[in-house]
Order: C-alpha cells, then structure tokens, then sequence
DNA sequence: ATGCATGCAAATGTTTTGCATTATA
DNA sequence: TATAATGCAAAACATTTGCATGCAT
C-alpha cells in the first residue's frame, strides 16, 4: 500500500537473489545474501522482504512446512502458479496462459482481481510412474 | 500419507466446529471448542489439527497474516477456492465449476493433480465501489 | 544535520513437545 | 491391561521490534 521504493544495496540483493531463484524462506536468503555480503543480518532479510511485500513486489506463501517463502509477483499478472509434487516435494512453476480464464471468472462475481495464487498439489511424472494408481 | 482415522469426542469436535465454520485458527478453533467442553486444550486442537492434516481431511492455509487458518476439504474435489478482499479482508469461498479446467492442464503437464488450492486477492464489489481506479 | 537503514539481541506470536495423567472411537 | 489421547508447561521456531550506530538511491 505503499508508493515509493527506496533501494540499497541490501535491498537489491534480497531482490536479485529472489529474481534469479524463486520461492525462496528466509534462512536460505540470508544464507545466499551472505556469500556476496557477508555482513547482513537475519533482521534485514526481513526488513526487505516485509518493505517489498507491503510495497507488492514481492509476496509469501507457505506450501504447509510451517514457513513463509517468498518470490516476486509476475511481471504481467502479478500472479503465480505451481505444482507442488506432494511425493518428492519438488515444486514447478507454471505460467498464466490461463490466467485470463480466472479473471473472467472473477468478473462474474463482481471481484476486482489483482493477484492470483494457485497451487495444485499432487504427483509429478516421475513420482506418479513409482506409485501407480 | 496415514490411513484408519481414530475420531475421539475432541477430535470429533473439532472437526463439527470445521465443518460448521470453514476456514478458522486455531485461536478461534479453541475458543469455540471449549464452549462445548470447557476442558479442552490448545495442543489437544493443534495436535487434532496435526492429526487431520497428516490424513488428508483438512488443510492448512495462511493469508499473511502469520499464522494458519485451517479448513476440511472440498468433498468432491478435494480443492478450495477463495476471494480475499484486500481491502476489508473478507474471504469469500467460490465452487469449483472451472476446476476441470485446472485438470486439464495439469494433464497437459503430465501432473497428477490430487488437490488445488486457488486465491484471489482482489477488491469485493463494496470495496471497489468507494476505492474506484 | 537529518532521516533512513542496519546489526544485534530481546521480545512476540505461533506451533510443537516432554512428561505425567486419564480415558478407552 | 495396554495403547493412545490429553492437559499443562516448557521448548522450539519463525518473525518482529527497540535501541544504538552507521550511512547517504
């Protein structure tokens, strides 16, 4: 609900990190911030992130393990989808295509939509083919 | 992953409470627990909640707020829906006509889907009417 | 000189756990 | 009985905050 965005050099880290790797918690931030600065703390890692999400760059979800991961919004939809493989826990991103069909849905129930999550859980490919049904 | 589903009296009531209620914490789960038995505890209800999860009756969900909100199935489809107002907060459940649509391409990716969590956060009808854009 | 940003450590809030007790779906 | 469930209090985590210091998108 913010406007401005003022960027420091740890602020910009925490973005480029979650630009280039995604859906990342908190801990595994700081530990990649600190392989190029070394100095920064925990708290700031937060900071960022709390500074980006109220300003919607970025937002966080938790997919069930009791933390929040964090990852920039879609640059079109400001929205994000997944498959989370529920046998080996790995998670795949999938893009809007059909975005547009949920909008259209949203018009229906006189709901302005800004952001859509969507997260569909079950097996991939190679988890499936060990566990058939 | 777990299979036979023990129900005790606690148990039992917190599932009725979910069932009534949908999408609660599990501070307000509490609280209308123990309107029915006063004696009941918050890691008797976390520990349900742990219970329930581990067996696929119910799931647990955060809205950014910081913690859990807890919610049964959809029955059919095993799949939740939501519109949450990002400006009074209101969440509103919608059904799953357009979850086949979901499946399909879940298909199309060679995913097995067992379940889809889907948000939209957006302005409810009354919220978009006094913030226009 | 001023206003943010930051580190550190302490505080908070949520969820989990150890242990003794109670109930038995 | 034997097993599992429960209450209570403490512990464990994730996240936030107060305060002193440092920096300058």
């Amino acid at each position: 609900m913010e406007q401005s965005i003022r960027l420091t050099k740890r602020r910009s880290l925490v973005l480029d990190i979650l630009r280039e790797h995604g859906h990342l918690d908190a801990y595994e931030l700081l530990e990649m911030a600190r392989k190029k600065d070394s100095r920064i703390s925990l708290a700031t890692v937060y900071r960022a992130l709390a500074y980006f999400r109220e300003r919607d760059v970025i937002h966080g979800r938790t997919f069930g393990e009791g933390h929040t991961h964090f990852e920039i919004h879609d640059a079109e939809t400001g929205s994000h989808a997944h498959f989370i493989c529920t046998g080996c826990g790995r998670l795949r991103e999938i893009t809007g295509r059909f975005m547009g069909d949920l909008e259209q849905l949203a018009k229906k129930e006189k709901f302005r939509i800004s952001r859509v999550h969507l997260d569909m859980f079950g097996l991939c490919e190679e988890c499936a083919a060990k566990e058939p049904r």
